[in-house]
RNA sequence: GCCCCCAUCGUCUAGCGGCCUAGGACACCACCCUCUCAAGGUGGCGGCACGGGUUCGAAUCCCGUUGGGGGUGCCA
């Protein structure tokens, strides 16, 4: 087997749910790979054992096969490879590019103010010969000279001068590696071949590149720093202020074809400009080099519209499957109240309304609750501000409801003969009727709704309106 | 403070020296369609941050300014 020309990497820490940037740092990954004919594998990034969660990862795997990002060989997890790491750090060791430290943060910090306020550790320990001990850190040794550079497919030339990077802590006190260690190790024992990954890691570059180099990896590794996803402040998305969850997207009623498709938009855009398509088309136009550079505001409004339009794609059988959890875990109505061949009459009038799954039973909880649920605004509007009119509407629908064909044709022609004999528009005339029935002024076309609730029900709840005025 | 990155309509983008009086999409506005709401159709609003260069010619290249953002942890 010869080895793959792409390998790239989805390095997740678990520490929080799959959120937006992460699920498009995912997506870029796998476009690249997918596109190249290379592989996608994914690297748990756990040595904070403080931080990590375990059952986190089942979460981050879960949102990934929801989103279709499919991935190659079972996940590494760096909790499993101490040894590797441990074997690295001595090697820096023994060629005297790292040195231990004992100099606690406090300290370290201390000093800083002292310097003037320069903040960064400054090689205290790098000529003291420490050996390992309680509280001992291990530090990379940075070179005092030089530039460390390289060429990033998406920003061209980054360099960083040597000096104004600090000797970084590579093995904490209570032995487990730092991140940039464990990277450098694994990047090249996974033979990574890009690194695609956010901008807010660019500055962690320099460091990773200075360790492989000192550890004698062979081969290069090419980087690709994507824009950030930004808020409406424009800054980088956060899990604590911002509402970036994956999950949260699933339980609003979102396609993974929505989402995946409008994250690949966020920082690339094809070039005959057509947005929305099928993702086997996004994997043949994607071009790494041709990513963005500047930030990318996540814009719900455009991903719900991309949603809507989706939705609206789906087959029949699909909305039906789809709206599955919303009919019966969180449905608003009693469950043994609902009827799926009855929902399936009103499915395909909803599925051309709703942006969001979520959506749904709120166009059909009329005909599965014992009552209509009257929206009190709705209500307002049309039966207290024109009152005179409702009474009349109420009262003829009542008249010619009571002994026509049921259907929806046939109730359309009956209740309109009011518009017609009293010059009233019919938009007016289907208001008090629609209020009464399904309590809102907003809703699937009325006649079809009235056909599917049935002649007694559609009465009964004319004549309680009619009651109430 | 220091380091790094970025800069086209409100937003996401196309543009990679002449096809640009800058194209598309979302949002917004108007009109059409219409039993409500959507969907759909038509039209509209709206942008190359600024200043210098380079060039016959710059949104596109270079420099500077300004403005954003990211990093600066024994987090990743």
């Amino acid at each position: 087997m010869t080895s793959p020309v792409v390998r790239v990497r989805f390095a997740p820490s678990p520490t929080g749910y799959l959120h937006i940037g992460g699920a498009r740092t995912a997506l870029f990954n796998w476009l690249f790979a997918r596109g190249q004919g290379g592989q996608f594998v994914l690297r748990i990034e756990d040595t904070d054992s403080e931080r990590s969660k375990p059952e986190l990862i089942d979460v981050i795997f879960r949102s990934l096969e929801w989103l279709g990002l499919d991935w190659d060989g079972t996940p590494v997890h760096q909790s499993e490879r101490g040894e590797m790491y441990s074997a690295a750090i001595d090697a820096l060791l023994a060629t005297g590019n790292a040195y231990w430290c004992d100099c606690t943060p406090d300290a370290v910090k201390a000093r800083a103010e002292a310097r003037g306020g320069q903040p960064g550790y400054d090689g205290h320990c790098r000529e003291r010969g420490l050996g390992p001990g309680e509280g001992h850190v291990v530090r990379f040794r940075v070179p005092d000279e030089g530039t460390t550079a390289f060429d990033d497919v998406i920003r061209g030339h980054v360099s960083f001068e040597n000096a104004n990077l600090e000797d970084f802590v590579i093995k904490r006190s209570n032995g487990t590696p730092m991140f940039h260690l464990a990277n450098a190790v694994d990047d090249a024992d996974q033979g990574i071949t890009h690194v695609v990954r956010g901008e807010d890691l660019i500055n962690v570059t320099p460091k990773v590149l200075l360790i492989r180099e000192a550890l004698g990896t062979p081969g290069e590794l090419t980087f690709a720093h994507l824009p950030l996803i930004v808020n409406e402040k424009r800054q980088k998305l956060s899990k604590r202020r911002d509402d970036v969850s994956v999950g949260d997207y699933i339980d609003r009623g979102y396609l993974a074809e929505a989402m995946v498709n409008y994250l690949a938009t966020l920082g690339w855009g094809p070039p005959d400009g057509i947005e929305i398509r099928p993702l086997a088309e996004i994997v043949e136009l994607f071009h790494l080099e041709d990513v963005n550079s500047s930030g990318a505001f996540f814009d719900v409004k455009k991903l719900q519209h991309f949603n809507g339009e989706y939705i609206r794609d789906l087959s029949l059988p699909q909305f039906v499957g789809k709206s599955t959890r919303w009919l019966y875990d969180d449905a608003p109505w009693p469950a043994e109240r609902f009827d799926v061949a009855t929902f399936e009459v009103l499915a395909p009038l909803v599925q051309e309304r709703v942006k969001l799954l979520s959506e749904v039973p709120g166009y059909v909880d009329f005909v599965f609750q014992p009552d209509p649920t009257i929206d009190e605004a709705s209500w307002e509007k049309v039966m207290v501000k024109a009152p005179e009119l409702a009474v009349a509407v109420l009262d003829h629908a009542a008249g010619a409801f009571a002994d026509c064909t049921w259907d929806a044709a046939t109730l359309e022609v009956v209740l309109f003969a009011y518009s017609d004999e009293h010059g009233v528009a019919k938009g007016k005339v289907q208001a008090p009727v629609r209020v009464a029935v399904t309590g809102r002024t907003v809703g699937p076309p009325l006649f079809e709704s009235l056909e599917v609730l049935g002649r007694d029900e559609t009465l009964r709840r004319i004549a309680a309106a009619r009651a109430r005025l």
